[in-house]
RNA sequence: GGUCGGGUGGCCGAGAGGCGAGGCAAGGGACUGCAAAUCCCUCUACACGGGUUCAAAUCCCGUCCCGACCUCCA
């Protein structure tokens, strides 16, 4: 099998993956910041490095997988106005948000989750290492801010100039050594939070916390940082900045997801809700809106459209069906087995496209081994597909989907629909068509669908939207 | 102005010098009492203009268009 290479945003290449520490693989997410409910943009981040993080766990890795929730930043601030509750509250109520968002689509906990408002203490180390390493300045109005200007290394990620820069326009630009200097920690404003510090009370920057916390939680170096594209600038590198000049080797390598984009545009918060992950959960299912969003390439633009939604979800359900009706046919669920050529796949880059291609070659190869009746081909190919899918974190069979049904009712179920498929054979038998087609339909108007195999009929819940 | 992505068939979406990924949709066929499901077949591509090469969607030059970041961003 070949070995894991993955695109790293900083040396622009992609590089066979060698983890710090021989088995492990440490990872650090840039998870939201609580001040909306997500839409599918932000969650298929979570989605992406949640299948990063499955494949690198299927390999053989023990994964600490590092995903932080800001809690406390300007646009809370702003929000707890206008919405008119405590900062803290409105904090937590997206939190929910997106926690329940990660679970309707299956993204795995993170192993830990922290809070920046959780890390005061840490940051304040931080700072206070930055600042005797002449790294970082308090200039006495309560900011702490970095200075840019002394960094070697500075926007190595985003391979800017500094003098390129459209300078800030800070209100506080005048205690700041260089304007494009940025704030580490920001002094207290009258009705803002605040938390004491040897420089004053304040609250803090953007950045700061991500460095705290994955210092906090893996260490000075760590395999793994991941993020949106939009936070290569400025926050990744402001990660950087504060790191590396603690002293720290913080992220070997970087991985960025691309967008999903309407109209070939950039989601944004003034679309409404249209896009929110609530919204989309009503037309298609938690499995279907994953195996949507992690369908595209990562690093590639995903062209939202509802049709485009929709055509992806009858893709899955043609999979899902096949796992079924293999299932009742070889009488066991499949063993998840993914192929070599998947595992190249993944291994290159994540190519979740490639993966597909294999999945749509296994899918037709096992339907029309169960035409032919031929088990082991359906065993084998329902292996593989399952095998895949659970890599994806699309594994119908898995019960965060809450798809672990209850037996008794699903047995009282599948007793009531025999009776009525037993009297839509006999009406069959007396060529009365009328009579067993009156009986299709009833059960179709219920949600169940009705289909006439060679091995007589099958019955299962229809998903589509007119359910 | 600086930095960085794009433009592939009706739609979505891979590929990155040589055999037309794949899916969805559409048309035809097989199967079926009819459906559904499934299988088989078919069709429509690489923004434009040059160049390099035996060979270019892929490399180079130019042009047009779209988008992102430049201290709120997944």
């Amino acid at each position: 099998m070949s070995s894991l290479e993955l695109y790293d945003t900083r040396s622009r290449s992609v590089n066979s993956f060698v983890p710090l520490k021989k088995g492990e693989v440490s990872i650090y997410l840039c998870g939201a910041t609580v001040q909306a409910p997500p839409h599918i943009g932000h969650i298929r981040s979570g989605v992406n490095f949640d299948i990063l993080r499955r494949w690198l766990t299927k390999s053989g890795y023990n994964v600490t997988f590092i995903r932080n929730v800001t809690d406390i930043d300007d646009k809370i601030l702003q929000k707890s106005v206008t919405e008119k509750m405590p900062w803290w509250a409105l904090a937590q109520k997206y939190e929910r948000t997106f926690s329940q968002a990660y679970e309707s689509l299956n993204v795995l906990p993170p192993t830990y989750e922290p809070r920046a408002t959780g890390h005061i203490t840490q940051m304040i180390d931080l700072m206070a290492t930055l600042i005797q390493r002449g790294a970082a300045y308090a200039p006495g109005n309560g900011d702490v801010y970095l200075e840019v200007r002394k960094l070697t290394s500075y926007l190595t990620l985003s391979r800017q100039k500094l003098d390129d820069l459209l300078p800030a326009d800070d209100a506080e630009e005048k205690f700041k050594k260089d304007p494009r200097d940025f704030a580490l920690w920001k002094g207290a404003k009258a009705g803002e939070p605040s938390w004491p510090t040897p420089w004053g009370p304040g609250r803090p920057g953007w950045h700061l916390e991500c460095s705290a916390m994955a210092h906090a939680y893996l260490g000075e170096s760590f395999d793994i940082h991941g993020g949106g594209l939009d936070l290569i600038f400025p926050h990744h590198e402001n990660e950087i900045a504060q790191s590396e000049s603690a002293g720290y080797g913080f992220a070997r390598s970087w991985m960025h997801n691309a967008w999903v984009t309407t109209s070939g545009e950039k989601m944004s918060k003034s679309l409404g809700n249209s896009l929110q992950v609530t919204e989309l959960l009503k037309h298609v299912r938690g499995i279907e809106l994953r195996w949507y969003l992690g369908s595209a390439h990562y690093r590639s633009m995903l062209e939202f459209s509802p049709a485009a939604l929709e055509e992806s979800a009858t893709s899955f359900r043609r999979i899902e069906s096949f796992l079924h009706r293999a299932t009742e046919i070889i009488g066991h669920i499949p063993t998840p087995k993914y192929s070599k050529a998947f595992a190249d796949a993944m291994n290159n880059d994540l190519a979740v496209p490639q993966g597909l291609a294999l999945i749509a070659e296994s899918l037709r190869l096992g339907n029309s081994a169960i035409t032919a009746e031929d088990k082991k081909t359906i065993e084998n190919s329902a292996n593989e597909i399952r095998g895949a899918l659970e890599v994806l974190g699309c594994d119908p069979f898995d019960p965060s989907f809450g798809l672990s049904q209850s037996g008794d009712l699903t047995a009282a179920l599948d007793g009531t629909i025999q009776l009525a498929l037993a009297q839509r054979a006999a009406a069959r038998d007396r060529k009365d068509f009328a009579a067993s087609d009156a009986i299709r339909d009833g059960l179709s108007a219920l949600g169940i669908t009705i289909e006439d195999t060679p091995q007589g009929p099958r019955w299962s819940v229809s998903h589509t939207e007119e359910r």
